[in-house]
DNA sequence: AAAAGCCGGCAATGGCATTCTCAAATTTTG
DNA sequence: CAAAATTTGAGAATGCCATTGCCGGCTTTT
């Protein structure tokens, strides 16, 4: 994996924990909420240094955290490109990551949130990826349409297709769906970044007057779905030969039935 | 697996495991294929009686067979009606439908055959809904447009909107998803009759030069999809305003950006 | 009415997620 | 450094369900 460090202002606002850490105790914040309301004056009277003790204290837990997190999202995604689906079981991910049961609770609060881990890093990932190639296009429908392949690629993405160690996206797009439905609102969270590129995308080429919609969230919403799950119809219709292609998805978008 | 409930007249032909008793008659059968073209005659020579008692006892059989899967199958859909989800269990299912966990099992290969023979039944239900109204309009543009917003109704449908006692479609579109992931081919053979009015309808559009569409069965899925699962973008989308109606699905299959 | 197959009740199995327990290991503190 | 506090590992225990097995009664057939 790419460094995870790409400082993208619009994704930092949106950022969601990867892991569920839990709260360190800090001792020292229980006789602080007795005066609430001066808390900052509070902190201000503090020695700098131990504000910075703790801080690098924290800093080192969380930084510990964040490694033995990582180690079982590692594992999880390994299973997955193994077995190419999300139906490991948490004791396989144990195993695999030589971390205890106890420990993946500690960390998750369950499978679910694991899972959630996964598509969130993942939808980074294809955010950073899908910006900078569209940044390389200047035109407003040139731009929308890389975005469209590349989003394509990235959901449909089979084993063979994969290049540069990417992992196989199709489980988690799968179990997506499952996952939208059962927490629809962190699910949306996650998405947002790459709804908002779609959004901007979709409002500079209106801007254009290269397209014409009527509400660009909503049609953004349509297109992404159009884009994204396109391999689901191609469940569902005979034969391997036929196969939605990501260039019919972005004539299906763009011109509808006159294409 | 062979599933106890094969009432397919396809199957009719073979050998029937429900009555016919002894084994001995496959082998009988076995040099009756040796002269294939002739097997018609050999049951010619059968007294009919006894064809039609044998088919009576059968369809008794089925008929009896028939009345107790269907009680299953009530019994889960008002389950689902009230708990808005497929998750209920067995154990439910066969509480209220006053049945024994053995006859469930005996009528169904399991809970994934059980929704899904519910999904059949519902796609049936629609498309008979949806044909009959797409017959009262004679203009292809307007047949596809009645098509695509009772589609739509179908799998929306929620509490507030059911009419006519009909049931609640939504955790079934829901696990409709998991179900063509898992089943992929079940779902698609579930789907046809819709998939195949579609399809017609698309072509009649084509032919009257409404619309241009370079695959006609890509585009109708691609159509298929926006419409039934555009209810998955409203889980995506920050509150309850912003819904995707019918008609912006079908603003959006027909006229794609260019609305 | 005996034989044969069907059926209801229900206990048993098995897979898996999630929790609980406890003692060893590690970190923090005085 | 050593006691206290906290984290962690190992794995047993629990709980939920789907699915199977078993047995004694109940029809239907012969």
């Amino acid at each position: 994996m790419g460094s995870p460090e790409n400082g993208n202002d619009v994704l930092a606002k949106s950022t969601v924990p990867l892991v569920s850490t839990k709260p360190e105790p800090v001792a020292a914040s229980v006789t602080a909420l007795e005066t609430a309301d001066n808390a900052s004056d509070t902190k201000d009277l503090e020695p700098e240094w131990r504000q910075r003790a703790v801080s690098r204290s924290l800093n080192a837990a969380r930084s510990r955290a964040e490694k033995r997190a990582q180690r079982f999202i590692d594992a999880a995604f390994s299973l997955m490109d193994e077995k190419h689906t999300t139906e490991f079981t948490i004791q396989e991910v144990i195993d695999r990551s030589k971390q205890s049961l106890r420990g993946f609770y500690q960390y998750f609060d369950g499978k679910e949130e694991l899972l959630l881990a996964l598509f969130e890093e993942t939808i980074l990932e294809a955010t950073d990826d899908i910006s900078a190639l569209v940044d390389q296009q200047t035109e407003p429908m040139e731009r929308l349409h890389q975005f469209t392949v590349r989003l394509h690629e990235w959901c449909e993405a089979s084993e063979t297709k994969r290049k540069r160690g990417a992992h196989d996206r199709r489980p988690i797009s799968e179990f997506s769906v499952q996952l939208a439905i059962n927490n629809p609102e962190r699910v949306r969270l996650a998405m947002s970044p790459l709804f908002r590129m779609l959004v901007e995308l979709l409002n500079d080429a209106t801007a254009a007057k290269l397209v014409a919609v009527a509400n660009p969230r909503h049609t953004s919403m349509l297109m992404m779905q159009t884009i994204m799950y396109s391999w689901f119809g191609n469940r569902l219709m005979d034969g391997p030969l036929s196969v939605i292609t990501a260039e019919e998805a972005w004539d299906f978008c763009v011109y509808g039935l006159r294409s």
